[in-house]
RNA sequence: GGGCGGAUAGCUCAGCGGUAGAGCAUCGGCUUUACACGCCGGGGGUCGCAGGUUCGAAACCUGCUCCGCCUACCA
């Protein structure tokens, strides 16, 4: 116990939350257990990059994903939430080569792979941890001790395992083809790290002679360039237009080359264009495919870096493409053989990382086979092995699956698993192996060189759910951990990331890796924009938690490369700059705002909104410190455990704890169905609405009198059911708001035994004997008279000091006896003296009806406005007709009352006769009035 | 081109077949000894538009209009 004086009014997170995470990790509580008997529940966090830095995309995981394994901690569940981090191939290299050239004005070439390797390793150990003590501070319980990297050497055993065995399977090969290459990246990317957009662009008509004749057959081009690369014309077999050029040359300009016109139907449509297409193979996707089906050259025509090469003539070689572009057009102008230029939308791909516009390019590269991975997995979803929460994502998964082409997995960079294949220099025999060969398999050579490439990130997080547990060995984690129950992750990556794991699972482990797959929609700012620090819109999800002045969020945004119109933004949006609001003010937004399927629009009101809430939390246990001293939990423990027969609670004791009942029953079942939003605004109503607004203000009197004229036992029972309920609240919560639910835990009166933190209490499950409908029902009609006398009193302007003179007429016995018996509630929440009478006595005053039959009257001699009060009267009078007229109507078509459902009419027609009770009484309350003077 | 979302109070969003809800904002009143990060009371919505199904639709179906996202080689 702790006396007031040692609780801040305000509650302080900056001062509460980094005292109890070290305590938390250091007690063992995050750890699973792999011998342990209980039920495993298990999930594997979506790697973050180990270079990265914590956004507004992690704490959303984070704030979601502890929810969820916190609760099934306090359930009981042997909880594995296994971290980790990501080498993020591209993203890290580019970083290290960017700060390579800043400081030392060095290109990684200039180093060579093992020194630039070094470097990169060195850089992840200064800055690799930076993310991970991040999430700490968010409260993330994730077990450190199994904490992994995608490099590591077991990792990295696990990546040559599954390359080599792929091999072996035929599900690996190589080979030479069109693939999307980044010139500023210098490597392969997947089709997935293409990001396609339609651009503003031209459609050019460029005519090309044909060969002995004086005819021209013009093709219609948006990259009229390629054209040096041409090595066909198509036209389409059935347009009788061109019908007789099919098999004749033409002559291509600028190159003194001349190139067959030939007939493809797939490649080729009559309608658009000119209906000719020039065809480049080794410079686009159809062609590449019409080139195949045509044995046509393949005339690379672009180098690596994105520059003109041979063969194109020397007058374009060096040239960028734009340059290239630009002369080429000018020279076929001169030469007359530019027909038409007009305006037309392209789609462009660009690459993810770079922004750099992608080149199909041809080269040798690594693929994966990708079919005979899909079908398992769709499989696995279609039999129920696997869901997806949203369903909705199902669709898109299969849709994705069922058109899966193969996966370039191969990428020129240093910084990865390297490819474990091998070239023997004598004769040129590839070997791919586990370990690296000392002899060539076929000339017994000893002299081999290792594939220069590594593998795409996405191939060792493919591995993330079983590679993490110790695979390819048996192992004992492996055994109990796999698979995970859930894993949870943006839907933006449901491709690179989710699908291939399934693959991967199913394949290397005989079962998917998930039962659940939640997949929650992106952290948008208020506007529904994308966060950006050219926006300038980016909320840092640390300046949220320990608030951030407006000098230090210019300062990083600054710092950021962010333009002075992103600065303005800044500085508009948060002129006080970000108050301190705590990680469980923040967890608590998020979980409130991240509904399933939707865009979540960060709205720092909203984050305010729950800073006060978090502060309530503080307070009302505060009060409850204050008022608690000498409570015996386990006496009133015992009294819970007796049932509620005989009980001596009081009614509001009786309310708030069948109120409880039903506030653990959903958050239970919202959490079961991955509904956080739902537990979210469960905790908020029962918390505030009504355990704060209601019942701990029912409870002053019988905690803070000095007179026990009960011997003390209302008091008890006050303070028993309220350390109670607190103490529910604080475990139904911890799962969202971590932090103060263990600082008022801690403080809160607890029964012997109980365990020495929150974060392995049990959590609450519903004791249906104490949910109480006919509690509930006469709370309702207290609760409800209490708020027409709060607005009588408001109305009235009366004082709020001042003790109102109630008399009430009830017609119906049962309410009459609820109101004579508890009184004292309206009472208390009203500030009134209630009196029951059989008839009101004479004079002024006002009148309101509650629930049809409960008729309050306020004498107010002196006090009423009576032209205000014949408004009010009307206007309620006005009310009733309308809601009569709309039930009567309702209650006369033959057809309602005959087809809907008999409680749903049974319903309406005691809402009907409230109603005519309600408008009786008002009426005559109207009368009495007589009418304006 | 295909697919999937969304359109509800001034703003950000719940609700998804039986009397329209929350937070923030707004208006009025409160030095009520837990909390002004508060308390009490109030105002504010033809639930995008048009049809349909149903006794009953914000919710289900169809079409339309906007706004997002994903996906696709029409040169």
């Amino acid at each position: 116990m702790t006396t007031t004086d040692e609780l801040p009014k305000a509650y302080d997170p900056t001062d509460v939350e980094p005292r109890w995470y070290r305590r938390w990790v250091e007690a063992g509580y995050f750890h699973a257990d792999a011998e342990s008997d209980a039920p495993p529940f298990t999930i594997v966090i979506p790697p973050p990059n180990v270079t990265g830095s914590l956004h507004m995309g992690h704490a959303l995981f984070v704030a979601i994903q502890d929810t969820l394994v916190r609760w099934r901690r306090m359930q009981g569940r042997n909880t594995l939430w296994l971290p980790g981090t990501d080498h993020a191939g591209i993203a890290t290299q580019t970083v290290v080569e960017r700060e390579l050239l800043r400081t030392e004005g060095k290109t990684r070439h200039d180093l060579g792979r093992d020194e630039f390797l070094r470097r990169v390793w060195s850089w992840k150990e200064q800055h690799g941890g930076r993310i991970n003590e991040q999430m700490k501070v968010m409260g993330a319980s994730l077990d450190w001790a199994r904490e992994r990297f995608t490099l590591d050497d077991g990792l990295s055993r696990a990546v040559r395992e599954v390359f080599v065995t792929l091999h072996e399977e035929g599900l690996i090969y190589r080979a030479r083809r069109l693939i999307n290459w980044c010139s500023r990246c210098r490597t392969a990317l997947s089709d997935l790290e293409v990001e396609q957009q339609d651009e503003a662009g031209s459609m050019w008509h460029l005519a090309y002679p044909v060969e002995g004749s004086d005819e021209r057959l013009v093709v219609a081009t948006t990259r009229p360039e390629t054209m040096l690369g041409d090595s066909a014309v198509a036209v389409h077999p059935d347009d009788p237009r061109w019908q007789h050029l099919i098999g004749r040359r033409a002559r291509l300009p600028l190159t003194g080359r001349t190139i067959p016109i030939i007939a493809d139907a797939e490649l080729v449509s009559m309608e658009f264009g000119t209906g000719a297409v020039k065809v480049t193979p080794a410079h686009d996707f159809g062609d590449f495919e019409t080139g195949l089906r045509h044995g046509l050259d393949q005339l690379t025509i672009l180098d690596l870096g994105g520059l003109v090469c041979a063969p194109a003539p020397e007058r374009y070689v060096g040239k960028t493409v734009a340059e290239a572009r630009a002369l080429v057009l000018a020279d076929l102008e001169a030469e007359g053989l530019l027909v038409e230029t007009k305006p037309h939308t392209i789609p462009l791909g660009r690459c993810q990382r770079c922004d750099t516009v992608v080149e199909p390019s041809l080269s040798m590269q690594w693929f994966v086979k990708i079919a005979p991975l899909a079908a398992p997995a769709i499989a696995a979803v279609e039999r129920g092995e696997t869901r997806f929460v949203p369903e909705m994502w199902t669709k898109t998964y299969m849709h994705w699956m069922t058109n899966i082409k193969d996966w370039c997995i191969s990428r020129q960079l240093w910084w990865g698993h390297r490819i474990p294949a091998w070239t023997c220099v004598g004769c040129g025999e590839l070997t791919v192996a586990r370990e690296a060969p000392t002899t060539c398999t076929k000339c017994g050579a000893g002299t081999l060189t290792q594939d220069e490439d590594v593998l795409d990130t996405w191939f060792s997080s493919a591995l993330w759910p079983f590679s993490t547990l110790g695979w390819p060995d048996k192992t004992r984690d492996l055994a109990t951990f796999y698979p995970s129950q859930v894993l949870e992750t943006g839907h933006d990556i449901l491709f690179f990331w989710v699908a291939r794991m399934m693959m991967m699972g199913i394949h290397f482990m005989g079962r998917s890796p998930f039962q659940t797959v939640f997949l929650h929609a992106l952290v948008v700012d208020e506007r529904g924009d994308k966060m950006s620090k050219t926006r300038g819109n980016v909320i840092d999800p640390l300046d949220v938690v320990h608030g951030a002045t407006l000098d230090a969020l210019l300062d990083k945004a600054k710092q950021g490369g962010a333009p002075a119109s992103a600065l303005a933004n800044v500085k508009q949006a948060f002129p006080e700059g970000i108050p301190a609001s705590g990680a469980d003010a923040l967890r608590f937004t998020l979980a409130a705002m991240a509904a399933q399927g939707r865009n979540i629009r960060l709205a720092p009101a909203r984050v305010e909104g729950y800073r006060h809430f978090v502060n309530k939390i503080w307070n009302a246990s505060r009060f409850a410190m204050m008022n608690l001293e000498g409570v015996d939990a386990d006496a009133f423990a015992a009294k819970l455990a007796a049932g509620p027969a005989g009980t001596d609670l009081a009614i509001a004791d009786r309310w708030i704890l069948s109120r409880l009942q039903r506030v653990t029953r959903e958050l239970n079942e919202a959490l079961e169905s991955f509904r956080l939003n739902d537990a979210a605004a469960a905790s908020y109503r029962f918390f505030w609405t009504e355990l704060c607004d209601w019942y701990i203000e029912l409870a002053k009197p019988a905690m803070q009198s000095d007179v026990e004229l009960d011997g003390g036992a209302r008091r008890r029972a006050a303070q028993g059911t309220l350390a109670h309920v607190l103490d529910s609240a604080m475990r139904l919560m911890h799962p969202l708001m971590p932090y103060i639910t263990e600082e008022i835990w801690q403080r809160l009166p607890r029964a012997v035994g109980a365990p020495a933190s929150i974060v392995i209490a049990r959590y609450p499950v519903v004791d249906a004997r104490w949910e109480d409908d006919a509690v509930e029902r006469a709370m309702a009609l207290l609760m409800e008279a209490s708020v027409a006398l709060r607005n009588v009193r408001a109305e009235a302007q009366v004082p709020g000091a001042q003790v109102m003179q109630v008399f009430v007429c009830v017609a119906d016995p049962e309410r009459r006896r609820v109101l004579e018996e508890h009184a004292g509630v309206v009472e208390r929440a009203a500030r009134a003296k209630l009196t029951v009478v059989d008839a009101f006595p004479a004079g002024a005053g006002t009148k309101a009806i509650v629930g049809g039959d409960v008729e309050l009257f306020v004498p107010l001699e002196g006090l009423i406005d009576f032209d205000a009060e014949r408004a009010r009267l009307d206007k309620e009078l006005a009310k009733m007709e309308k809601e009569i007229e709309g039930v009567e109507r309702k209650l006369g078509t033959a057809s309602f009352v005959e087809r809907a459902p008999a409680d749903i009419v049974e319903k309406e027609r005691a809402r009907l006769a409230e109603a005519v009770a309600r408008r009786e009484r008002l009426a005559a309350a109207r009368a009495a009035l007589g009418t304006a003077a």
